[in-house]
DNA sequence: AATAAATTTAGAATAATTCTAAATTGGTGT
DNA sequence: ACACCAATTTAGAATTATTCTAAATTTATT
């Protein structure tokens, strides 16, 4: 493990904010000022290989990075924020259910946030 | 709804291929073949927002347009290859623990697809 | 120290998607 | 049928995220 690998799986595995390469970069800098992007990005791609972070894609958004620790995730429709959120460990009742053993799993439920909901409202929608 | 809006809801429909917009624009003009790319989007756009369509994203590719019909997603961790699979509907269960009303949850589960295990055993990995 | 292997760098390249502004189309009401 | 307004389509440029390439640097190995 290289010490922009290490960092960079610190920077992501404190985060609550599922943070972009982008972000990840930014706060990489602080510590290592001349580093650049494509690092961030091979070392992205290698801690997902190695199961040491988790990438989350939303739709029409640059993907982005999170701690490897379980949890799920609620995505507002309309803003595409998003929230984590946990239900809990369902492994083995969808291993069961799809009769073959699995890696992980990712759930994401969709929904619309009050913010959006109060918008929603007002124009009658 | 606009002819094109109509033939791409039909092709996205009636897919179990999970196709990226280009395949969309390519099977849509063996029907209108002077109709652009962009037009695509915005229809899928439309569609997706109007619930008609859904989005399916696999992290490092394109995003994929599928049939609203409630199904879930294997994934091969290794080749991103993509199975439709159906665990049932568990929005009842899911909404019950998160205590919201959801519009909708995405499941994807990740696996090693049979051709890819094989290779990680030859590899020894 | 010498060699090999892995990582980083710089910057170009690619690919997906969005944006902009003009042109076209599809109703609506008269 | 005609004028009007809104929505859609078009063409092509622009943007953004990400990957690629080849050289340089660092790290580990003999």
């Amino acid at each position: 493990m290289t010490k922009y690998g290490k960092k960079i799986l610190e920077i992501v595995s404190a985060s609550h904010s599922h943070m972009t390469a982008e972000e990840i970069f930014a706060a990489l800098r602080q510590t290592y000022p001349t580093v650049v992007l494509a690092t961030v990005y091979n070392n992205l791609n290698r801690l997902w290989q190695e199961d040491l972070i988790r990438k989350v894609s939303v739709e029409g958004m640059p993907d982005r990075y999170d701690r490897i620790q379980r949890h799920d995730h609620l995505v507002c429709k309309r803003c595409g924020k998003l929230l984590d959120i946990d239900l809990g460990d369902l492994t083995a009742q969808l291993e069961k259910k799809a009769g073959i053993s699995i890696l992980s799993y990712d759930l994401k439920l969709t929904y619309l946030c009050d913010d959006c909901r109060k918008k929603t409202e007002r124009k009658g929608m």
